[in-house]
DNA sequence: AATAACATTTAGAATTATTCTAATTCAGAT
DNA sequence: ATCTGAATTAGAATAATTCTAAATGTTATT
């Protein structure tokens, strides 16, 4: 298999020094050590769109005493201060993306992938009739079908 | 406090003998006595877009002998077969809803109901750039805020 | 620099939601 | 009546998340 993504990949200036602790203070949060790890960690696998665990995991490399009970605390930190989102595709562990700007997610439902889908749509009620005296503050957009390499696959069978 | 609703209530026809089998027949299911009342139930519910257990504790008045496992099995055949669908709004429990038009959900952030906002929207991709080779058989769009009735107390505070 | 006040982190227990397992029951076909 | 496979059951197992109480770290105040 050919590492096509090898040629795409660049240097990632999210994690430059002292970048991410001060993204996080500009939020409003105090960058403590652990914030600075999880949220790192998110931003390297933005497109991975990584669960709790999975995030516990690569933070452990980092910093070895981290806890399963601080990685929760820091997510819902960062989520509270709009530096994350949180995205409920399915049944399973919940999945964060530190990609605030509007767009739609994709799970494949072949291989379970997910992928960010950008759009200049509408934000916040995307057509949808809201009756009055209602609020929206956050709209969420999950679409669920077969990625192409799965499409694929399926034709060569 | 007024019992508005009562006045707007209607004897839902769903619930007439026979027209829950038949719908479950139609889609490709044997109606089970179990099925039927997890679906029963469900259109009776909808507006409340219960979870699996508040769905458990409901047909356990109409067959005390169900089990969540059997809850569980009938769920995942009735949204297999398209007579249900799953939503994900937050961290907890799923929630089902047997309104299959497409529409979207909201969340209420203070007092966590749910409700149903149809819309004319564009159903699949509803504005959003997708990728030459994904295939997008579901949309799901949820929305979070405050409804009315917060609103007003938000006020009143 | 010491202290108080408060926020954060930690380990592990507890809780909740969901899935799995193996035995039993049920329905339809022979 | 019997066979076969699907559906249901109770309860155990697993997975995800939250809670708890103690320890640690940070900031502001003296």
């Amino acid at each position: 298999m050919k590492d096509v993504k090898a040629r795409t990949v660049f240097v990632p200036p999210h994690r430059e020094r002292g970048v991410v602790d001060a993204r996080i203070a500009e939020a409003g949060l105090r960058p403590t050590a652990q914030r600075s790890v999880v949220y790192g960690v998110l931003l390297d696998h933005a497109k991975e769109h990584p669960t709790a665990d999975e995030i516990f995991m690569q933070a452990k490399t980092e910093k070895p005493e981290i806890s399963m009970a601080t990685v929760y605390n820091c997510l819902d930190a960062l989520v509270k201060h709009h530096l994350v989102k949180q995205v409920h595709l399915e049944r399973a562990a919940t999945r964060y993306c530190p990609n605030m700007d509007e767009h739609a997610h994709f799970l494949c439902e072949t291989c379970g992938e997910v992928w960010d889908f950008e759009g200049a749509a509408k934000p916040r009620t995307s057509g949808f009739r809201v009756p009055s005296g209602f609020t929206v503050t956050q709209t969420e957009v999950n679409m669920r079908g077969v990625c192409p390499a799965c499409a694929e696959q399926e034709v060569a069978r």
